[in-house]
DNA sequence: TAAAGCACGC
DNA sequence: GACGTACGTGCTTTAA
């Protein structure tokens, strides 16, 4: 058997451990979570290992070999928090306890010895694994050498041989050293060249292979500035490479037989462990699971694996749930479905499931009703499986939402625990979280988790059913919310089509714009800085360039963008800031942004909506959030040109509702005023000017006319006096008195408001035209804030709720009349107040009345709903 | 990894 | 009169 050699880090390890881990400290007041995150990850390597070898070097005192060269390397670091040094000392009493080596040299870093030893070992024909967070490291990657880093906290970690660094780094192992003379390094004050990162360095190693190479051909590179800053920083490249060269015959006094690793005494071990209270440790010792106590606590399940789905394990009325890991559900891999009901509770393999024609039977026939958790997930991952779910007839995420919005956990255990049914495990507890998250060895834990979900949708149906009931929100749920839930769920899965060509180039022009706007900006600072990075900015604006201050935040200026505003014409350099500003935010959040989830093998775009999270009963869309696609300023409403059809001779259409919560206003507070208004299909915001002002409709000037748009905007987004005077630039006191003269224009209105907040200081709650609610507890309270915010949005949330339930009921009408006359038209997108479809040509004409008709007439209200549409070659056209 | 600051939509 | 002020999602930087 050949020899395995684990090399380790240990001062970049013990680092890592301490900011990953909460700073705990045991009850003789030390702090061990270094201490700890080490343990577990040596743990673990013994276990999955079995090293014949084991080494953890350390880094020994402040200065080495390389300050000789470069008297600032590792200048302007931190000191180490002495809640972390404090721990060394206990962390090499446990690499003792542990019989592991560990080792360190005065003038020489832990990279030195690791590279040394590995050198020797593969001499020896040694299999060597390196652990660190260190990059550097990387150089020592070879057929014999690999180097794990860690990624995120300490457990997740990449593991690095030739070919993985090939493809992730795009560069060799020795390459790595002209990598880092390059770009440098900040962490340990290594100055590269400066205005050269990882993209230029990269790209100039693949046409130079080394720095003295580039060196040698230093006319061949192209860029006139480029040329000129490798020219001016020669001496910095080649020092910086020798500064991050290993020293891999450093004089170590110590072999690779020294490293022979033993096992360890377990009593030592749990000594050490019981002296810092690693409790949770001992049981790993002499090999005892981690049994939780937990899993004691809950009442015993039981439950069969089924190899084969047969017709007797239905009833009819059967709770149903399949797992997922991650919440992108789109891709996310299926671990596994289960089936409980009056006879049985039932796991059920997803590949049992996938052969099954008596499952897939089961789950088409609407006859067959089933309860579940997320009835548009469920919808979306059969339909993965080419099966079309039907007669789902409950769901509990749904009605957890319907009954309290402002609840932030909807999922299984925690509906089950506010309803009192304690018999199940938080998903956190059996998968674990952020990067430990996986699924348990023991199959039957993971396996008996999701039949206990499964077992809590059986159980909790009745009771939430209920209180749906009391609260008359059933029909909310089963006639809007559940049905709605089926069309976003095909929404979701037919996805939008994205040019991605048109998208790269639209990329490519914004860099070229951002570089040349980057230069200006340096050029009229005086300095280079990072542009992105407000805390530099800040000083740069207010202190050298002695521009105004106009807000502070609580760690220093504030550079936002009205701020900016403000300072417009002081100065050239505000300008370019706006404008670099907005053309980074295209280039990051909507070009690249959207190329990252651009699905490769359909160039389609699958967002996800989320059905149960607002609290006033809008949608919202992630990953990527297609509802807030650039409109307003033309260079972003570009972006909108990448979305286009799937099929060829296709177009996009784009309805939206004009004014959907002012007429919702005018109907639910009945101001005959603003009724007359929309009837007679005013521009509304210019009815309002005539209205405050008091003026005839020729005399209304654009500026009233913006004024009065903003105070309709703060009636319906519900912002104070304070917001408006912010978004008109007026001061507070003139805010007020224009909200006030409105509600003297609009005494319904005015009536309406004082109303609602009564309402909801009765109740508790206030409520939309289809009976959603939104609680408000903070309506009495007596900090004037809390309770002024509550009574904006008791006023707001059944005007803008209302405008929500209704545009929902128009989707689920809209999809119905779609199906029912067989149209090949397909609904996309739902921005809040538009529906984005797209048509084949012929269905043009038609679908373009349809959809004006359903989405006007989805409620009847005592004002007209109003609808324009528009069709294109792309979504951009579609205005 | 989390928080802060910023910017996009309705 | 102070207080810190629509709702969302996502990017980058920074500090821990």
């Amino acid at each position: 058997m050949t020899n395995k050699l684990i090399l380790i880090d240990g001062n970049s390890i013990a680092y890592r451990a301490f900011f990953a881990l909460p700073l705990l400290n045991n009850d003789k007041g030390v702090y061990t979570n270094a201490v700890y995150g080490f343990t577990t990850m040596l743990l673990r390597i013994l276990e999955e290992e079995q090293p014949s070898h084991m080494l953890v070097a350390f880094d020994a005192g402040k200065t080495t070999f390389r300050h000789e060269t470069y008297k600032d390397y590792k200048g302007g670091r931190e000191k180490t928090a002495s809640e972390l040094s404090e721990q060394f000392p206990i962390l090499r009493e446990l690499l003792d306890a542990l019989a592991i080596k560990h080792y360190q040299l005065t003038n020489y870093e832990a990279d030195d010895i690791i590279g040394t030893i590995a050198k020797q070992a593969k001499d020896k024909d040694f299999e060597v694994k390196v652990i660190s967070g260190d990059k550097d490291l990387l150089q020592l990657v070879s057929e014999k050498v690999d180097v794990r880093l860690t990624k995120k906290g300490i457990s997740e970690v990449m593991t690095y041989t030739p070919e993985t660094l090939k493809e992730d780094m795009e560069v060799t192992a020795e390459q790595i050293l002209d990598l880092k003379a390059l770009m440098g390094d900040k962490s340990d004050n290594i100055p590269g060249v400066p205005g050269v990162g990882q993209k230029t360095a990269v790209k100039l190693l693949k046409q130079f292979e080394t720095v003295e190479n580039l060196y040698d051909h230093l006319d061949e590179v192209s860029g006139k500035k480029l040329k000129e800053k490798l020219e001016n920083n020669k001496e910095e490249a080649f020092m910086s490479k020798q500064l991050v060269t290993i020293n891999q015959d450093s004089p170590i006094e110590i072999t690779t037989d020294d490293t022979k690793y033993q096992g360890y005494q377990e009593k030592n071990v749990k000594d050490f462990f019981k002296e810092l209270g690693f409790n949770s440790l001992l049981n790993r010792i002499d090999g005892e699971e981690e049994e939780t106590e937990e899993v004691q606590a809950l009442e015993e399940i039981e439950f069969q694996v089924i190899s084969e789905v047969t017709e007797d394990i239905f009833t009819g009325i059967d709770a149903f749930e399949i797992e997922i890991l991650n919440e992108s559900y789109h891709t996310e891999k299926m671990i596994g479905a289960s089936i409980v009901n009056e006879k049985g509770k039932y796991f059920i393999p997803i590949n049992v499931i996938e052969e099954s024609e008596v499952f897939k039977k089961w789950a088409e026939n609407d006859q067959q009703k089933k309860y579940v958790f997320d009835a548009k997930k469920i919808t979306v991952l059969l339909n993965r499986l080419s099966i079309a779910i039907k007669g789902i007839s409950f769901d509990i995420l749904l009605a957890s939402y319907l009954i309290n919005p402002s609840e932030n956990n909807h999922d299984v255990p925690a509906i089950s625990h506010r309803f009192n049914e304690k018999n199940i495990l938080f998903d956190e507890e059996v998968y674990g979280k952020g990067a430990k998250k996986g699924l348990p060895t023991e199959e039957k834990k993971w396996q008996e988790h999701i039949v206990r979900k499964t077992n809590m949708i059986y159980q909790l149906k009745g009771q939430m059913e209920q209180a749906l009931e009391e609260n008359k929100q059933l029909s909310l749920l089963m006639d809007l919310e559940l049905p709605l839930a089926l069309v976003l769920g095909e929404m979701e899965a037919t996805g939008v089509k994205v040019d991605v060509q048109r998208l790269k180039d639209m990329g490519e022009e914004l860099k070229e714009r951002l570089d040349t706007l980057e230069k200006e900006i340096y050029e009229l600072a005086g300095e280079t800085f990072n542009i992105n990075s407000p805390k530099q900015l800040g000083p740069i604006l207010f202190e050298k360039l002695e521009l105004p201050v106009v807000k502070k935040t609580k760690t220093g200026y504030s550079t936002a963008a009205d701020v900016l505003e403000q300072l417009q014409g002081k100065h050239a350099i505000i300008d370019k800031l706006l404008l670099y500003r907005q053309l980074k935010k295209l280039d990051s959040t909507y070009v690249a942004g959207l190329l990252k989830v651009i699905h490769k093998d359909s160039s389609k775009i699958h967002t996800r909506f989320n059905q149960a999270l607002t609290q006033t009963g809008r949608l919202s869309s992630i990953d990527p959030n297609l509802q807030n696609i650039p409109i307003r300023i033309e260079e972003g409403r570009k972006i909108r040109q990448a979305f286009v059809p799937s099929k060829k001779g296709w177009k996009m259409i784009a309805a939206d509702y004009s004014q959907i919560e002012l007429r919702v206003l005018a109907h639910i507070a009945n101001d005959e005023k603003l009724q007359a208004a929309f009837k007679e299909d005013k521009d509304i915001h210019t009815q309002t000017a005539m209205d405050v002002f008091h003026v005839k409709e020729e005399d209304v000037t654009s500026n009233m006319r913006r004024q009065a748009k903003a105070v309709n905007f703060g009636i319906v987004y519900g912002i104070s006096d304070y917001g408006l005077s912010q978004s008109l630039g007026i001061t507070r006191k003139e805010a007020k008195t224009f909200i006030s003269r409105y509600l003297d224009s609009y005494p319904g209105v005015q009536e309406y408001m004082k109303e609602i907040v009564q309402e909801a200081k009765q109740n508790g709650y206030v409520t939309t035209i289809m009976n959603r609610r939104r609680y408000l507890p903070e309506i009495t309270s007596r900090n004037f804030n809390q309770r002024s915010f509550a009574e904006r949005t008791a006023m707001n949330t059944p005007i803008q709720g209302s405008a929500a339930d209704i545009i929902k009921l128009a989707m689920i009408e809209l999809d119905h009349q779609l199906k029912k006359e067989k149209y090949q038209a397909t609904l996309l997108l739902q921005v809040h107040d538009e529906l984005i479809l797209e048509v084949p040509e012929e269905e043009l004409a038609d679908i373009s009345k349809l959809v004006v008709d359903v989405m006007e007439r989805a409620i009847e209200l005592s004002v007209p709903l109003k609808v324009d549409v528009e069709y294109g070659e792309t979504w951009y056209d579609a205005k």
